[in-house]
DNA sequence: TTTTGATTTAAACAAATGTTTAAATCAAAA
DNA sequence: TTTTGATTTAAACATTTGTTTAAATCAAAA
């Protein structure tokens, strides 16, 4: 039935396995039975690869913080990219990102206060965010007139608001929509507020 | 040291111990000794008072829930505030509750997965959103040209990922403010976070 | 074919976790 | 004072859970 999986090395499939199930269940609610479960595979085998299950975690939770704000710190930082660009490209990358994976959002903010401290190590521009590309640009335009003159975190913050929060509210529309075909509705809704959420930024920050 | 407590009753001595312990740790991640310990009770006494774990979780996250929504939900079917009126008093509520408790956004949305039928059960207007006095000031209004026709969801979605997003990300806050006074930092952040997110809201809902 | 090392398995282990028990304590009514 | 029922306690219970073990299996090198 599920074939793909047959031809992955053990360790593959236990993360593909362990993915699967923490970002359901999360660090504390997820079962190393279950996940062995779910891969196909032998409980010992999870500590024969991974050595416990707080590293196997490690592993999975790194990946999902690169695959959430990876890309989108690189396109702060793009350099070949205008202001008004940059909002584009990460909009569009942020909803990417999340229509492949809705649950990426809700676990890495629920996980995020136990691994506050790594998380700033390894991506240390999360809290920089005055030295990115992104930030000189904006504070170019502030200085000639052309931006709206707020602090760059205040539009992070909306910039990532609006693009998380229909992932976050994701369960209800499946109840809303049940029967009907949720996901195809969900995703004509992402089509609409990915445009909506770009158009309200730049009409915000761009002083006409 | 912490007299307050000493007057509670058992039971809400359980309550506002088990209500600190599951918003930091949520469901899974709660050990019923953990709460035991915050409330200076016997363990025993938890089953006592509210037969199990999961009742007792229960009992927290509905409070909790009502104390996110709603309001919330009370302010937009308030038939005596303009739809104007009605984002600014949704807006600065959410803010007021979140700054009481900034966990909550992540707590609820953490464990909503496990709980939406029961929480669409005691809040039908979450999906109802057509039926909110607000949504019909805002067909009114577009049929008028007075406001933008977009669906009244995406407003939702934008107007509540905008509150939360500050809160959801206030564990970086603290690292980067380690040591200066983080507490007002974040306070004065959320201060003029409410204001742009009210008047970027406005802005592009309202055509002049 | 034999040997070697990596991989996989079943079983067991110790610790933890939610729950229950039966007895002890307490406070108010009789 | 005695009695009654509610409250609290220490201890025990049965499961669950992450981890380890020692043996079995496998595949490639000698």
């Amino acid at each position: 039935m599920q074939a793909p999986t047959e031809d992955l090395s053990t360790e593959e499939k236990i993360k593909e396995a362990a993915r699967k199930i923490f970002l359901q269940k999360g660090f504390a609610g997820t079962k190393i039975r279950d996940i062995a479960e779910e891969a196909n595979i032998n409980i010992a085998l999870m500590n024969y690869y991974f050595r416990s299950k707080e590293k196997l975690f490690e592993a999975i939770f790194q990946e999902a913080l690169y695959e959430l704000l990876g890309k989108t710190l690189q396109i702060l930082n793009d350099t070949n990219l205008s202001f008004e660009g940059k909002i584009r490209a990460v909009v569009a990358n942020d909803m990417a990102v999340m229509r492949k994976n809705p649950l990426l959002p809700s676990f890495v903010f629920a996980e995020i206060h136990t691994h506050v401290e790594k998380i700033v190590k390894d991506f240390p521009q999360i809290i920089d965010t005055n030295n990115l590309h992104f930030a000189q640009q904006h504070a170019e335009g502030v200085q000639l007139g052309k931006y709206r003159n707020i602090h760059i975190d205040h539009i992070f913050s909306m910039m990532m608001g609006m693009s998380i929060q229909p992932f976050l509210e994701k369960p209800f529309w499946e109840v809303q929509y049940a029967g009907q075909d949720a996901e195809k509705l969900f995703e004509e809704f992402i089509a609409n507020h990915e445009k909506i959420v770009v158009e309200m930024l730049l009409g915000y920050l761009i002083i006409k």
